[in-house]
DNA sequence: CTTTTATGCAACTACGCTGTTGCATAAATT
DNA sequence: AATTTATGCAACAGCGTAGTTGCATAAAAG
């Protein structure tokens, strides 16, 4: 149902994962600590908010060396978008279909 | 910064929110009780979803005798909509830019 | 080999969110 | 006027989330 799909929007919605998400889209992968740099929060605070974006799948993650370097999805992300537009577009002609004829 | 941004994921990162503004959406303007229909769950816990909806300009309320008729405001969701699909697809860009960049 | 760096795991606190019940109010209905 | 219907408001319980500190580990650097 609707879970699973409100799943990506409550990970999108919170301040520091999606500064998070928007560090990722315009820098590229980069470790953890990159990541918490300027979110004014501790290291371990982070991990759990990457952790929350990897279980629904919006970043993933690869350990070189000592380092994890997480990575956005962007098909995920893209997915999410295209879901949002497609609902937008198909509620807007409905509901305009609906009021001319609730007029005429 | 992204935290206003983030307040319209939040709300939409809810199963019951997110079926309630699909239920204004296939069905148009509607009042309280019809929303809460099948969602198993109270009317005073719907009414408080519905002050979150609200709160983030997603849904609209009209007050017609002793009902509250709730609608959805579609220019909120599609600027919802646009903004991560623009974000997907810029960030799309910049990083195949990067990729190709590393790899030449 | 010692030290520094990057990270994970666990326990704990604080707070907010979700949902409940109970009571009050005000508009339709009969 | 009495009843039903649609709603709001407040207090409360339960639970999860966001954050912290402290300790452990393992790779890189010196």
């Amino acid at each position: 149902m609707s879970a699973q799909r409100a799943d990506i929007y409550q990970a999108l919605g919170d301040p520091a994962r999606l500064t998070m998400v928007e560090r990722l889209g315009e820098h590229g992968p980069m470790t953890t600590l990159k990541l918490v740099e300027g979110l004014g929060m501790t290291r371990q605070a982070a991990t759990k908010h990457l952790v929350v974006l990897e279980n629904v799948g919006l970043v993933s993650s690869t350990v070189r060396g000592r380092e994890v370097i997480r990575e956005l999805r962007l098909e995920v992300l893209d997915e999410a978008a295209a879901w949002l537009s497609d609902r937008a577009k198909q509620w807007d002609r409905k509901l305009d279909a609906l009021k001319t004829f609730l007029e005429g």
